[in-house]
DNA sequence: TATTGTTATACTCTATAACTATA
DNA sequence: TATAGTTATAGAGTATAACAATA
């Protein structure tokens, strides 16, 4: 039980996810897109949220933290910040033709040079396998990684 | 070939690795390791360091951003930092007698954890697999994916 | 009174550059 | 002069707490 004959899985994960961050970035900057952008125009391409709050959640960030973010990309026409007809204080996200136009062509590329220059290096059966791996485990309630249930 | 219907590599990883951390770090405090601590332990389990820099560089560190933490160890008798006959001005870092003892058993109790609560979710099948395919891409030097080949 | 969004402040982490000693 | 290690400073990124508007 544990032996130590492999990586963690953090220590794998991290430096390769930092590798991901760094070839993203110039994808994203060609695009005048931050990282937390992305994250957003990302999350909104599955729909309109209503609330910033119940938006920064959805992609893990802090409330406050999104703000600059957002207004960031409605000054660009990337996303309408519209008041909620039913809550005035609540702000109705969602993109802009524009912003579905930039965030599909940024996705693309992104996913092109992964693919390219990341998945390459896998077999293709071990590829698929790989892909669907992740995404079962990204989708994982964090609560259930987070939290300790057999601690101690 | 960069079709949208699958979520980018970074947008998987980087959550499910935040989580993986906020998980390893009971484990590192109980052991009064910082995660930056843990990586240097876990590098000298492989084997001694000729030079502080060699060993940032390989944890992914900056030659700066490791001297407090090989401080901490040294002071807390984990590692034996010694100048190196042949070239007074670099260190020779290993393992004490203790620091392996501490990182074998922390190491041994965070894989034990991924495994209950991460690798769990996965068919024992995918679990292969995916630690598989993990090692190669984590084994990918950092410059097959930082640098762009097919920039432009 | 509670909640959404906003702003301002403080704190952590990281990177850059200057300094000491050996070569 | 160049390099290994160290130290000090500044910068980016993040979290915490107080504030205004609406419910």
């Amino acid at each position: 039980m544990g032996s130590t004959d492999r990586p963690d899985l953090a220590a794998m994960l991290a430096p390769l996810t930092r590798s991901l961050i760094a070839m993203e970035r110039p994808v994203l900057e060609a695009h005048g897109l931050s990282m937390w952008g992305y994250s957003v125009l990302i999350a909104l391409s599955r729909g309109p949220a209503r609330g910033q709050g119940v938006l920064a959640q959805e992609i893990g960030a802090d409330k406050t933290r999104i703000i600059a973010v957002l207004d960031d990309l409605q000054k660009h026409g990337l996303i309408d910040r519209t008041p909620d007809p039913a809550d005035r204080r609540a702000r109705l996200l969602e993109l802009t033709t524009e912003g579905r136009r930039i965030v599909t062509r940024t996705q693309a590329e992104i996913q092109s040079r992964e693919e390219q220059q990341v998945l390459r290096h896998l077999p293709p059966a071990d590829r698929r396998g790989f892909l669907s791996a992740l995404r079962t485990l990204a989708e994982l309630p964090r609560d259930g990684i987070d939290d300790n249930p057999g601690a101690d």
